[in-house]
DNA sequence: GCCGCGTTGTGTATCGATACACAGATAGAG
DNA sequence: CTCTATCTGTGTATCGATACACAACGCGGC
């Protein structure tokens, strides 16, 4: 049989054509651009088309013969799971479906798994444009996403051929944080996402030199590396304790150890707000007072961090959605576009001098 | 001009072939079966196809021609904030997910904004099946999804024309969390979801009818009150306090509140795990004991939930989302289903009798 | 009566890939 | 050496809708 498989045959535009007594254009304009045609037909058509049960074009078909698809492709550089279970995804992904709903255009996520099946799907998917969200520096689906010539963005990184990157500079905001974070400190604490998609736990020091393969990682690493190294620091003193999920328990537990430990932190910088509610749970736990015993920073301003008074890091994941998505949905012309942030001073940390 | 916007012109399979000296079908077999040509003739398409920049044959080509899209749509029934920020839609979306993995097939979602247009982006979603995720009776969207003749699953309800339902029997299940939950209670209050799209926040006894466009509120909130009734108590002494969204923050609040008024509630039964931890919080903030000063259960038996040693309705969302994707990527062959629950007594309930 | 203009309807080529049927080549069995 | 079976390559009709160009019609102005 020379037919694909419909189940049961769908009508087609044609037949509601034949049904309703009018040419397949005007049936095709009643759907598309109903100005174009008069009243009457309209009626013609509808009801033809409620007789047949015809659900309207089909998409297939519309997309081969438009160019577009109507849908907006996000790579999440991740299993699905983690990506509804990371507030800062959530927000983001918030941002981006604000644009999509307003555009009117669908949203097709495409999870990565780490199999070589990924780049597959990538070049598969019936999208106009892709947005890519926390992937790693060697992930070959970037260029699976640069390979089907369509306008794509990635968010904070990495850098890849072509693809305009958009999201804050890091580097930059970690050290400035790790300024008010780590003043008067002596061992100080980052408290950090995975370093590659192993999420593996770990505890580092300042002088060792990881492979980090999460550019976001690598970036707010060494902008807090940065803040205590020119502050005349020993690299050496500084630790980083990798969390491998982004949970106010995961915080919890990891600074509820260190803090037991020897050398037990007096300063905690926290690569998110959860993780750094985790760290204040911890200190509350040991009894021990913020800011004077240790501080905390977080990095988002979440809601929770106001209610918290957490010192942390503003910037707008939601707008930075947004913005991705716009851009994706854009057209071909883009750059690299670095969003504001700063540093909101609450009384998580110590007084500056 | 008569030739859709492709920017740039996309390389065509046909281009390909003639670059590579061999016919269409060779390029075509080369990517969707392998095995079906030489390797010798396979290694001079891949060639060509890298010469050409070809990134694979056209998506929506192929979807018209096959008669299958490769991805599974599932329809939120929320703005998609709403939907990542509930930690039980991305427990059963991490369900869906797997499947989808599992499967190689992609992930289109399709949130429900309330406007008359989510009907059209229903019918022209480029998908192979739909499931949808807590939508309310009265919701439109679910002809659209009838009308496509796609097969489709709802999660939980609403029953609608031939699409089947999948989930637990709600009612049943609250009336014997209800029984656990109520015993010895003299002021029982139920905590839980909206119920409508205007998540309006409320506090109702167990006598109003009001109008309930949720399944899932309506059948648990019937469950509880049955327990209630059938224990010979009056429904009016029964109160339902309406949370606009299924967060922790907000069950505190809500349950804080109640506990400091009048007639303080000596049982709450909350429809989440979530919301029975605020119940938790807010009684120990209140100097309350659990369970002899007020009992608490929840509903899903989260992690969270084992570790507050909460009493709860253990049901696995993440099967049941697994289950749904199956059943609509599957075919037209499916009937309504209930999964399994069973009530998980730990200490923040009475010793039963 | 004629012209110009806006509105509404139609015929057809085309988007890009694939199912199917068939042909030629090669190999192994008898 | 012939006959069947397997492997590999090809030509073409088709999936369903839409862009485009053109035709028919009504209407007002001069």
């Amino acid at each position: 049989m020379n037919r694909p498989a419909d189940n049961p045959r769908r009508p087609t535009l044609r037949q509601v054509a034949t049904a309703a007594g009018v040419s397949p254009m005007t049936v095709s304009y009643a759907y598309s651009q109903p100005g174009r045609v008069s009243a009457e037909a309209a009626a013609k058509v509808r009801a033809a088309a409620r007789e047949l049960g015809y659900p309207g074009p089909h998409p297939a078909a519309r997309s081969l013969r438009r160019g577009r698809t109507g849908t907006l492709g996000v790579v999440l550089g991740e299993r699905l799971s983690y990506a509804f279970d990371d507030p800062q995804a959530a927000r983001f992904l918030a941002g981006v479906s604000d644009v999509c709903a307003a555009e009117g255009v669908g949203l097709t996520l495409i999870p990565i798994t780490g199999a070589p099946s990924d780049a597959q799907r990538v070049a598969q998917a019936a999208v106009d444009g892709f947005v890519v969200w926390t992937t790693s520096d060697d992930d070959p689906v970037l260029d699976a996403v640069a390979d089907t010539g369509l306008s794509a963005v990635v968010h904070a990184g990495p850098h890849r051929r072509e693809l305009p990157v958009i999201g804050i500079d890091d580097r930059a905001a970690a050290a400035a944080v790790g300024r008010v974070a780590f003043a008067e400190a002596r061992h100080p604490l980052v408290l950090g996402f995975p370093l590659d998609r192993s999420r593996a736990r770990r505890l580092l020091t300042g002088d060792q030199e990881p492979a980090v393969r999460f550019p976001v990682t690598r970036h707010r690493w060494e902008g807090f590396r940065d803040a205590w190294t020119h502050a005349g620091r020993r690299a050496a003193d500084l630790r980083l304790a990798v969390c491998p999920v982004n949970h106010v328990a995961e915080g919890e537990t990891f600074a509820a150890e260190l803090l037991r430990g020897t050398d037990p932190p007096d300063a905690i910088a926290a690569m998110s707000d959860e993780l750094a509610l985790g760290a204040l749970r911890a200190a509350a736990s040991a009894g021990l007072r913020v800011p004077d015993d240790v501080a905390v920073t977080g990095w988002d301003d979440a809601d929770a961090a106001a209610a918290a008074g957490l010192t942390t890091l503003a910037q707008s994941l939601r707008e930075q959605g947004a913005h991705c998505a716009r851009a994706a949905l854009g057209g071909p012309t883009m750059a690299s576009t670095h969003h504001e942030w700063h540093v909101v001073v609450r009384a998580s940390t110590r007084r500056q001098p």
